[in-house]
DNA sequence: TTTT
DNA sequence: TTTT
């Protein structure tokens, strides 16, 4: 409907372990820093530079399990989401705002012993169908009558 | 699992109407041609050159229904899909090859009134799931037994 | 080198025009909000919500200048970039921090007359390099010195 | 200017090493089949299955060098590009077609000693110039004046 | 806080 | 013809 598309590739790497949060109802949420990096010669001095970005990943339920399970800080990975900017306040009452990938789809790209055959959630379409859930609902909300 | 990433995004313009087939256990597909252009400035001849690029998109079931309702020719779409070189036989008996985009995802880009409030999958998560198992399974089989 | 991936691609209407700035050295940028929408049907209330989200895109010198020549608020775009999170203080001394979209490519939408066979930067491949350039030196730099 | 976008974004592995061809005028063009999966579980037969997709990978110049230089079978790569479908003549004079991925940006994925520091077209803007470029002259043509 |  |  809305005519709009909002999408994020990030190919980077796990600056952090993956920090769940379980809700009550039985929903949870995955966060973990991802960082990228670019290179360039800078004009003014010719020398190479190099500036590393980092994104706050946000992944839902069965994702989240899946990421807290076979990544650790350190591992690549392809992430697809969408951009979220949250609006929250800090201790003096101010509004602050934190933007976030809100992951919808990704592929572990460090080959690990213990993530043989399990290293995307591309292989099950139920977890791609919570991927596709989870951008769908505020993080915040309980996600815990999954449809299947 | 795989770690590997097949993914088009295209905004054209349809060349044609959007063609139906439907198979007897229910599923259904359409298919319909898609333009980009890409134009440069030639450095032989310091003209600017226009190409046309076509390519064959096949969306399935639900999604496939809303594309030919709401699509006709000269509509402007984003398509997101994965790329699929199909292998056909000709008259001859040869081996020929089509290279398809499978439709997972898309918006419409043409205001039309007929389709105002209806105009891209994204608002129905049921319908995004359908597209993306359309992905999951080679056309050619039934979708019949969709599990919600 | 880093083996990293940095894209956001977005398609959006503008919240607002285009805010020029220039630079002494004759470079400049521009900067206008994006919105995206996402609708989804809660589990909750099972209504229809829309989500407004919106997006600070940031262009430098030429496709800047093209910009603000040919897009107006309300125009629908096609924006790809990569996702810059600067650093700030505000009033109190306190650090801030805000998400920006360097944009490296666009296709412009809406169709309007003045902007007939111009629309884009695609056309021509110096503004390319000119956006290729743009996503490559900080913002704040002077891009006055262009090796071609 | 046309307001389409025709981009390809690909994970996968080398199925074989890059093959070079040299044109008269210095220009050159590297090939490379690249292969991404697909695993999904059969509603029939509740078994996982597993498909390959084949890509044919242009290169272009430059990037057609370092490609040739630091990639071989089996590496994993990155590659944004183009779809372009080519109409040749086969032996029987029968009109053929064969879809390319014209590849304007990649990232090397494997890490190799030799490659160390090397993997990226991203660290030299010139290489990524030479990409974009590739992209707007038709294969076939001789690049060899490039204007840096 | 990652990686090369 | 790749990889897990």
């Amino acid at each position: 409907m809305s005519g709009t598309l909002n999408k994020v590739m990030l190919i980077g790497h796990l600056g952090d372990e993956v920090k769940m949060h379980y809700f009550e109802g039985g929903g949870c949420v995955g966060r973990f820093p991802l960082a990228t990096n670019e290179t360039y010669v800078s004009k003014q001095t010719n020398e190479r530079v190099t500036n590393t970005e980092w994104h706050n990943i946000v992944v839902r339920n069965k994702a989240a399990e899946i990421c807290e399970k076979y990544l650790s800080k350190g591992d690549r990975i392809y992430v697809e989401g969408r951009l979220k900017t949250r609006k929250w306040q800090d201790d003096s009452g101010n509004e602050r705002y934190s933007t976030e990938i809100q992951c919808t789809d990704f592929t572990f790209l460090t080959t690990k012993k213990e993530s043989e055959g399990q290293a995307s959630n591309k292989m099950d379409p139920k977890k791609s169908i919570d991927n596709q859930q989870m951008a769908n609902e505020p993080i915040g909300e309980e996600d815990d009558d999954l449809p299947f």
